[in-house]
RNA sequence: GCCGGGAUGGCGGAACGGAAGACGCGGCGGACUCAAAAUCCGCUGGGCGCAAGCCCGUGUGGGUUCGAAUCCCACUCCCGGUACCA
């Protein structure tokens, strides 16, 4: 009898020996093709989420078969450890930041080593340690000097909540995205990146092999449109230009409107409007990003003041609205009412005029005054003097003939010129708080600001601080306090940078965490650079996503790989284009959510009192006889809020109240229950510990296994879609590697050897060995296991008959081994070394496809006639097309349905399939 | 509104334009057991039929094709992103 199956014992026994031999180790060999594999690195919450395991254990699984695949595999793991939880749970719990994430690296360290993943530990980065942190200062100052990082006013996103400001990405529908608290502009002065000279590049994603959900998704977060910059002019003279998609329809500009914190307004504004105009600019001013997108209605002020018309020499009136964003194009617009929908609704709530200038193809010629909404369709161009006549298509650019005749006469008559508009901003990156990388930067007495010198990097955090809900830092002098380049008194500055700047640069941190000479060690760099494989979630599209690629572009135009590039020039690698992009493939996988649950099924007598039942005694009870009284109700407790029940009876929900006097009765729960012992059901939703279903990887590994948990990780769900948690599916999967563990450790023997038999087993096997391949490949891991269990049910039939032959077993066992250890490692390493061989599992080669091997002799010939399946034939797998015709019309069961009528054609796919067109 | 993605048994999910439902969960029946659990064996999309077998079936409606879950058109619902971007 075999020996039985302990993971407890196992698992951290292989786990101890792998890290003792060094097997993971990662180490730079020119004579072997490299690949670095990259799965995004956690925040140190405190505990690691089955999310985590998703994430990791088939980017772990895939990083393994590619090492049997005879690549040199770098799979890294660190810790992105600066943020706002760390700062709250100081204010809350009175521990420091640094204490407590510290703390919880450590924890999360040692959850992490359990999953068996070839994490070379070596390698840790982790972004909050000031031998990481002084690089993204150093990267920060480089970036400053070439100036990509700037200090400038800008509206920004204010949250009184958070008391810091927030960039563009992390502020959704108006509310600051992690905690959902709103988000108000406000004028400040900030840091930047200046990630729109990037715009354009950042477009491009050639020779990305990304998800296109993703580049769709950055390609609308930049927001590309093309049009003319006009210059119209107020009449005080002062240039005004407008940023428009539609320079064809200058000639139907009735007004313009200016955003209420534009420059220029107090310049256009006369006397009689000041007040009305002022009081506006307050209101805007005051009021949340939110509450200004509720309103639904336009609004906006007029300034007294007009503007001339550069393309007619019309006067138009110059207006404010807050539809109109400073921080779009020059914060000023020209307004066509009969021809944009928001300018419509402007024009009609104020009486302004509207001009059509395209007269659609069919119907009646537009007329302003009775217009209901402004006409976006093609037509040709009206009342527009040097256009009239012109094309006008609904295609966007150049591309149609009326914005290119009116692009070619703005150029012609020096008032315009082409221009491209971005809805991207520069990524605003300072952050009012105190667990983060200090920004490198002092101002001097005279106000002037100078960097730190890169002598006295890091700019370290003090770390006597006090948490009181502003920035620290500011409040504390010694930190504050400096002095400059030629020992002047200067203040520093004490806002950090925002965490995604750590992880835009953290993979090549990776490459030497150690090397203070740089940010990364070239003679590392050059050899595994760049990423080749990252996977992570989807949530970062827009964020981390984007900003690592603005990195990297940013950093190869300051030199920052000029090294690496020469290195790999020694070594015989062209290093053209390989610092365009930080990640050359990019996979995201989905999320396990919760489980599904039934609510308890409560039997309540009670009085009614309206449409609530107050209950006297509420009883769970498993055996829902039908309630027959008046006041008593049987069904399953759909959700709990506090003592009040929502119970189903038949269709509808019954709200039951529970009084403190009345009488819970819990059979399956000892002692005194309450009303908060009831469970009620559970949809499927994101795990969170409110909802209460969230399932604990640790306590899954004690009574599992790692390899269990991450092969059924692999298996249960389509990876790029996740799926609920099912605590009944991983059972099979357990069953699984029970069968695995027993066919690794019994002793096989031959009874009635049979070479159909022998044959059929090694065809399977090598099919196996071509399926799990291509999976792999393909990030399919559900299918890829389900072919190895199905490996597994045919060895099972095989141990069971005796009737393959000693060497056909022992090639499907050490087959069946080898394709499994990249899901589960440490059950295949056991069952390997038990084999007798003396080396890990994990070197060595991924096995050999032989395409004779697996070649099918016999295969089923289906037999159709008008499209319906009538028979099934085995067939020579060669057989050709008159062979296979021949066989189906010989088939008594078609035979039969040829009676109906007439052969009129056979269509022949040899060597599976006849259709016979019967009519 | 706009841009993506999706909808297949009771459930998770498989299916180069060619056998719908691989693999697993659950369910049902049987073996073992005093019994239960575990384990093992068999069945398991729906309907009709004693059976051979037949009919229906991949969100809905149409189309292309010898043949459609798969391609095309229109629509419904769900999920994600984005939203005065001039």
């Amino acid at each position: 009898m075999a020996e039985r199956y302990d993971h407890r014992e196992l698992e951290p026994r292989w786990q101890r020996r792998w890290e003792e031999e060094g097997i993971y180790r990662a180490e730079v060999d020119w004579s072997k093709p490299k690949h670095y594999a990259l799965t995004m690195l956690p925040y140190p919450s405190g505990d690691l989420h089955i999310g985590h395991w998703y994430a990791m254990t088939p980017s772990d699984a895939r990083a393994r078969w590619m090492r049997m695949k005879g690549y040199n595999v770098l799979f890294p793991m660190g810790f992105d450890a600066f943020g706002l939880p760390a700062e709250q749970a100081a204010v809350q719990r009175n521990i420091h930041p640094a204490k407590w994430t510290w703390a919880n690296i450590e924890r999360m360290r040692r959850q992490l080593r359990s999953m068996g993943a070839m994490f070379d530990w070596r390698r840790e980065a982790i972004t909050c340690d000031p031998s990481f942190y002084r690089w993204t200062q150093w990267l920060f100052e480089k970036f400053y000097e070439a100036g990509i990082a700037y200090r400038g006013e800008a509206l920004v996103n204010w949250s009184p909540t958070l008391q810091t400001v927030l960039a563009n990405e992390q502020v959704i529908d108006g509310k600051d995205e992690r905690t959902g608290q709103p988000v108000v502009q406000k004028l400040m002065e900030q840091w930047f990146f200046e990630i729109t000279r990037y715009a354009e590049e950042l477009l491009d994603f050639e020779g990305l092999d990304w998800p296109e959900p993703v580049k769709a998704m950055q390609r609308n977060w930049i927001g590309r449109s093309e049009g003319a910059e006009v210059v119209f002019r107020t009449e005080g003279g002062d240039e005004l230009p407008v940023f428009t998609t539609r320079p064809d329809t200058l000639w139907g500009a009735t007004f313009m409107v200016l955003a209420p914190e534009h420059p220029l307004v107090d310049g256009v504004t006369t006397p009689d409007r000041r007040a009305e105009v002022d009081a506006y600019r307050e209101q805007t001013a005051r009021r949340s990003e939110l509450e200004r997108m509720e309103e639904g209605e336009k609004t906006g002020v007029f300034t007294g003041g007009y503007a001339i018309n550069p393309v007619n020499g019309e006067r138009i009136p110059i207006w404010i609205a807050d539809y109109v964003l400073l921080s779009y194009g020059s914060g000023a617009i020209m307004a066509v009412p009969a021809h944009d929908q928001r300018d419509f609704e402007f024009a009609r709530k104020y009486g302004l005029p509207i001009v059509p200038v395209i007269q659609p193809d069919d119907g009646e010629p537009l007329d302003g005054a009775t217009m209901t909404e402004a006409y976006v369709g093609p037509g040709v161009m009206v009342n527009s003097g040097p256009l009239d006549g012109t094309r006008c298509t609904e295609a966007k650019g150049r591309e149609n003939p009326s914005i290119a005749a009116a692009i070619d006469w703005l150029v012609e008559h020096g008032v315009g010129r082409e221009a491209v508009g971005y809805r991207l901003r520069d990524w605003l990156i300072s952050r009012q708080r105190y667990w983060g990388c200090p920004i490198p930067m002092r101002y001097r007495r005279d106000g002037t600001i100078e960097p730190v010198p890169e002598a006295e990097l890091p700019v370290v955090l003090p770390e006597d601080v006090e948490f009181t809900g502003r920035n620290p830092l500011a409040e504390h002098p010694e930190f504050v306090q400096t002095v400059d380049a030629e020992g002047r008194p200067a203040r520093r500055e004490t806002d950090t940078m925002d965490t995604f700047v750590d992880s835009s640069w953290y993979q090549y941190r990776y490459l030497s965490p150690d090397y203070d000479e740089g940010p990364f060690d070239p003679e590392e760099a050059a050899y595994w650079l760049p990423v080749d494989t990252y996977t992570g979630g989807a949530e970062h599209a827009t964020l981390h996503l984007l900003y690592t690629r603005f990195f990297t572009k940013a950093m190869r135009d300051l030199g920052i790989f000029d090294e690496t590039a020469e290195v790999m020039r020694r070594h015989g690698r062209d290093p053209d284009s390989l610092f365009d992009e930080p990640m050359l493939q990019l996979r995201n996988q989905g999320q396990v959510l919760g489980e599904e649950r039934p609510g308890d099924v409560v039997h309540v007598v009670g009085r009614w009192r309206g449409e609530t039942l107050v209950a006297e005694s509420v009883r769970v009870d498993e055996h829902a006889d039908p309630a027959d009284a008046d006041g008593v109700i049987v069904g399953e407790v759909m959700r709990r809020v506090e003592n009040v029940l929502q119970v189903r009876v038949d269709d509808r929900l019954v709200t039951v109240e529970v009084p403190e006097d009345a009488v819970v009765e819990i059979p399956g729960i000892p002692g005194d229950n309450d009303v908060t012992q009831i469970r009620h059901h559970l949809e499927v939703q994101r795990m969170s510990k409110s909802r209460g279903n969230v399932v604990n990887p640790d306590e899954l590994v004690e009574a599992y296994g790692a390899d269990t948990v991450r092969t059924y990780l692999m298996f249960a769900y389509d990876w790029e879609k996740g799926g609920p948690w099912d605590s009944r599916g991983i059972l099979g999967t357990r069953r699984f590697l029970d069968d695995v563990h027993r066919i690794g450790t019994e002793r096989y023997v031959p009874k009635d050897v049979s070479e159909e038999a022998t044959a059929r087993l090694r065809r399977r096997v090598h099919q196996a060995i071509r399926k799990v391949d291509a999976d792999m490949e393909a990030f399919k891991w559900n299918t890829a296991v389900a072919t190895l269990m199905s490996l597994r049910n045919d060895l099972l039939e095989a141990l069971r008959s005796g009737s393959v032959s000693a060497d056909a077993w022992d090639e499907a066992v050490k087959t069946l081994l080898l394709l499994l250890a990249p899901m589960a490692p440490h059950l295949t390493e056991e069952l390997w070394r038990g084999l007798g061989f003396d080396e890990s599992i994990h070197l060595q080669p991924w096995p050999e496809f032989d395409p004779e091997v697996a070649r099918e002799e016999l295969v089923t010939l289906v037999v159709q006639v008008n499209g319906k399946v009538r028979d099934r034939l085995e067939v020579p797998a060669d057989a050709d097309a008159e062979a296979v015709e021949a066989a189906a019309l010989s088939s008594e069961r078609v035979r039969r349905w040829l009676e109906t009528g007439e052969v009129r054609r056979i269509v022949a796919r040899p060597p599976n399939l006849v259709n016979i067109v019967v009519g």
